[in-house]
DNA sequence: ACCTGAACACCGTTCAAGT
DNA sequence: ACCTGAACACCGTTCAAGT
């Protein structure tokens, strides 16, 4: 256990992991994530590329890292889920708190140039992940569901969350330099004779309100989670509804 | 318009679109994104990698191409609930084919090796793409709903598969030929002091089943989606439900 | 018209050697 | 203990020149 952390008896080091994470994030913030390059993260830390390798094993390592702190701030959130349910005076309220957790998802992946893609392409274990997945389990579980359904209504929250805010970020950004950014190539490419209902929705589906898309979407997921209990298999819901036409 | 494709008057191409498209598929299936070079497809084809882009502009052209072919099998199943919601024999079981079209893009994105993140980070606007987005709303605006909700339950369809096959693959890759794979991490990672909801849970959120997951989330979504229409916001019937206890 | 050959401007990563 | 310098084995992309 003698890594680079330890105390440290000769000359203070310039390096250290979060430092150098801070540093990493301010670039990603300035130059995105193609040009974010080790040599460059290096220049900003007037050191050379290679000293990197004594504080990350790899450049994957450094993004994971990145990833762990960008859900610094779900902290606040997190426990203030976990404490509202450990009061159980909201306990009903678990649809609004799971709400909160995947809004205040959202929002830390939206606060850095292509959160999303560093966040999507690395598997953070860290206490900011962790706690926040603890978080989630703690609302559902104290609401009632069962370890099954907890567990896999994180993942489904998580995922929509991710495959959201990727596709958020990446209908922002001007694809390059030059060409049409994402929803005006998709206003091009959907011709009206061969695909006329995709045409007819095209006003919806490249608005530029994400908050609202990202918002339908979650209803969903906590609608069908309150139905749930009600209806055991939601292909019983679905039938009941279809009945009722 | 004399692009490459035309007739060619001289010594037949070795290279097309096609054709290069098909081989880096297959190339992709056997080294993975990665290791998915210019130069390794160009070596492949028996041509030097500057040939390459006389047909593809750009390495992201390419790796769109490859998206939208990814879903060249989506078409059956897509054409295959179309003409089912047009007979309007099974108005009713939008739900089912709406879940056969979800279901039908995870298993192409899942067909091959790194599919889901070839997908994700290129935005395919092919007839194959458009085709299967056409489907989807096609079936739901059938089955009732309006333009907004068809296009936001396109969205978030899309997004939890693409979420969903993301993990799944990352899951399943062993991380970098050495360490441990994701799972495996997380149960590491886990500590049930720190995160006792958490690790209670682990048996299923590590678990390998991950088409019970996705249909786990995908049946929250429908069954979500079915609610709709009796109570009109999802909040309102999270309300009716918490009111039952 | 289509492809080669060679170059340009980079990468991530390693590791002896210095301080 | 921490960092430099230099190298290794690559990248994506461009473009004159050949056929």
């Amino acid at each position: 256990m003698s890594s680079p952390s330890t105390p440290a008896r000769g000359r203070p080091a310039r390096l250290d992991r979060t430092r150098t994470v801070d540093t990493a994030l301010d670039l990603l913030d300035e130059v995105g994530l193609d040009a974010l390059t080790m040599r460059r993260l290096a220049d900003a830390m007037d050191v050379q590329a290679g000293a990197l390798y004594r504080y990350f094993a790899t450049k994957g390592d450094l993004l994971t890292a990145m990833a762990e702190r960008m859900l610094a701030d779900l902290a606040a959130t997190a426990t203030a889920a976990a404490t509202a349910t450990a009061k159980t005076e909201g306990a009903g309220d678990w649809s609004e708190q799971l709400a909160a957790l995947a809004r205040a998802m959202r929002t830390a992946l939206l606060a850095r140039r292509d959160g999303a893609r560093v966040y999507a392409g690395t598997h953070a274990t860290g206490p900011h992940t962790l706690g926040f997945a603890e978080a989630v389990i703690g609302v559902l579980r104290t609401a009632g569901f069962g370890a099954e359904e907890a567990a896999r209504t994180l993942m489904a929250v998580v995922h929509l969350t991710i495959g959201h805010t990727l596709e958020e970020q990446a209908a922002l950004r001007p694809v390059g330099g030059e060409g049409a950014a994402d929803p005006e190539r998709l206003r091009l490419a959907a011709d009206p004779e061969r695909y006329p209902r995709l045409a007819a929705v095209l006003p919806t589906l490249t608005s530029e309100d994400f908050a609202a898309h990202f918002e339908f979407g979650l209803s969903l997921l906590l609608c069908g989670l309150g139905t749930l209990d009600r209806a055991p298999t939601c292909g019983d819901a679905a039938e009941i509804y279809s009945r009722g036409d």
